[in-house]
RNA sequence: CGGGACGUGGCGCAGUUUGGCAGCGCGCAGCGUUCGGGACGCUGAGGUCGCGGGUUCAAAUCCCGCCGUCCCGACCA
């Protein structure tokens, strides 16, 4: 019921994760907490309970249809999250920034350079959102960061600045037939004078909540779907793009023969990159025909002009010029201005000093617990296995025993187990009866920080050899003073951040 | 939902094309040697070949149906 209330049963579309109970009633598992918190701040009443900032870590669960790659991706998962109620936006804006810093230093505590970036707020709503990016192969974000200054945003919602094209003299408006030619490619190599890709208009035909519309791009730029979605503020699952059958009924002609001369009554969202320009080609809505020629203020209806290309590698940056770098990464964390939605919807007023009522300002913040731990493994490992930082190590040392079936050595290694428990080190005490080689290959591979290595030759001469997981450095430590060392290596990495 | 692959001892796989004793590596058990960077020898245990049906003298293998898992696309912390 809450979430058909907040609207976003239908926006959430199949990714809420719905049963249905013994008697019939429908229920849905938790998607995230926005509605939750805005029906528990109706027990606010004055603007002198303000500002709150609740947090809680939870389950949530999201019917996703591909879960993968390990935990990065999964239909149950921890999330870390908190809610922040205002007063007012300046309030808002202090407890986005709170978030932003602390959450940042999360991440560089954990292991993790996660970068702030620009971001689509999606079905969470709201006017303005942050993800924090940690850049890695495995991720499934496209992220753009300028190499010379601090712009920085995902593909979502990522803009570039293009080099103007020159489209020559003005010329009047002509169809031409181009036989077998369908593709953006083909076209510009038949035709290498007047249809260069960024002197096409690509047409595409897209349905909205069931409506057909026309999207135009540049020839050679892509659409961004996000984009259109934000454009529209459509539920996800309601765009899509045409089929041929539906597209050869809205305009006559088969993708590759389209364009938007002359069409008066269908939606047209057109990206800017088309604004003013002239003298351009695109197709004649019959198959084997363009227009060339094409001014698009002059010849084409226009009903929305709205940001939809998805930037690519090596564009140039709005801010300053400089070049912009297209890089993947694993979001990790995202945060949000809501505004008022959610308390408007479910009746959260606070009076002020006035005794006026306002709806409280909402923000929302969020981490995947599991999705982290997965990146800092991405971001910290090698060859053997896994590196943890010491801060989300499970455990900081792990005392490698060689040769466990001797008595002197293993009594040794047990002194200074206890030695390091009774310090609150975090300690495996590995006196498994097998090959040294074996206990040190998995010792690596679990990625304890620290390894201490005990064995009979040492504890005969009085040394044993401490290893740092980070670059495996090793070093020979006299056995009395290794605890003491390892303790002290443990609690400078604990403070480090 | 669209596209693709796979299901065989605990784990990873071969065998399926062309039907004919169910195999290999790792792991496991016993004995011996070895022992500060993933040891070796000998002996041994362990399998309804995903499930159901069919064809055949004979099915892991061919046919039909079902179930499950994984991968690639649209989605998110």
């Amino acid at each position: 019921e809450i979430w058909r209330k907040s609207g976003r049963y239908e926006l959430i579309g199949d990714n809420l994760f719905k049963l249905k109970d013994r008697k019939g009633a429908e229920l849905a598992l938790g998607f995230t907490g926005e509605e939750i918190f805005a029906m528990l701040a109706t027990e606010l009443f004055s603007y002198r309970d303000l500002p709150q900032i609740w947090y809680q870590m939870h389950s949530k669960f999201r019917d996703e249809p591909r879960p993968k790659s390990g935990l990065l991706r999964v239909r149950e998962f921890t999330m870390k999250d908190s809610y922040t109620l205002d007063i007012d936006r300046p309030g808002l804006d202090t407890g986005f920034d709170k978030h932003r810093a602390a959450y940042e230093r999360i991440f560089a505590r954990i292991g993790l350079d996660a970068v702030a970036v620009e971001a689509s707020s999606g079905a969470m709503g709201g006017s303005e959102s942050i993800e924090f990016m940690q850049r890695s192969d495995a991720g499934e974000d496209w992220v753009v960061t300028c190499e010379t200054c601090d712009y920085r945003a995902n593909v979502e919602r990522a803009v570039s600045a293009l080099p103007l094209v020159d489209d020559g003299e003005p010329e009047s408006l002509e169809r031409f037939p181009t036989p077998g030619l369908r593709t953006i490619k083909s076209l510009a190599e038949a035709h290498p004078d007047l249809a260069a890709a960024e002197r096409q208009i690509k047409t595409l035909v897209y349905y909205v909540s069931g409506e057909p519309v026309l999207i135009l791009l540049r020839g050679d730029h892509d659409l961004q779907e996000q984009k259109l979605l934000d454009a529209t503020g459509a539920p996800e699952d309601a765009v899509r793009p045409g089929q041929p059958d539906e597209i050869r009924e809205v305009l006559g002609a088969d993708p590759g023969s389209l364009g938007a001369v002359g069409v008066s009554d269908l939606t047209v969202f057109a990206d800017p990159a088309l604004e003013g320009r002239f003298n351009m080609t695109t197709g004649a809505n019959e198959d084997d025909w363009h227009y060339r020629g094409v001014d698009v203020a002059r010849d084409i209806k226009v009903t929305t002009w709205a940001d939809l290309r998805a930037v690519t590698d090596g564009e140039i940056c709005v801010e300053d010029g400089g070049t912009l770098d297209l890089w993947k990464g694993i979001e990790v964390g995202h945060i949000f201005k809501l505004g008022t939605q959610y308390s408007e919807t479910f009746g959260a007023y606070v009076q002020d000093e006035d005794g006026e009522s306002h709806p409280i300002i909402m923000g929302s913040y969020g981490i995947g617990v599991e999705r982290d731990m997965a990146a800092v493994v991405e971001a910290n490992h090698d060859e053997n296995g896994i590196i943890w930082p010491v801060s989300v190590a499970p455990y900081e040392v792990v005392i490698t025993v060689v040769r466990a079936d001797d008595d002197a050595t293993l009594a040794a290694a047990r002194r200074l187990y206890s030695e390091l428990q009774e310090a609150a080190v975090e300690t495996l005490l590995d006196d498994r009866i097998d090959r040294p080689g074996v206990k040190f290959a998995d010792a690596e591979l679990i990625g304890i920080p620290y390894r201490v290595t005990v064995g009979p030759r040492g504890v005969e001469s009085g040394t044993v050899e401490l290893v740092e997981r980070r670059g495996l450095v090793k070093s020979e430590v006299g056995i009395d003073d290794v605890a003491a060392r390892a303790i002290e290596a443990v609690q400078a990495a604990r403070s480090a951040i």
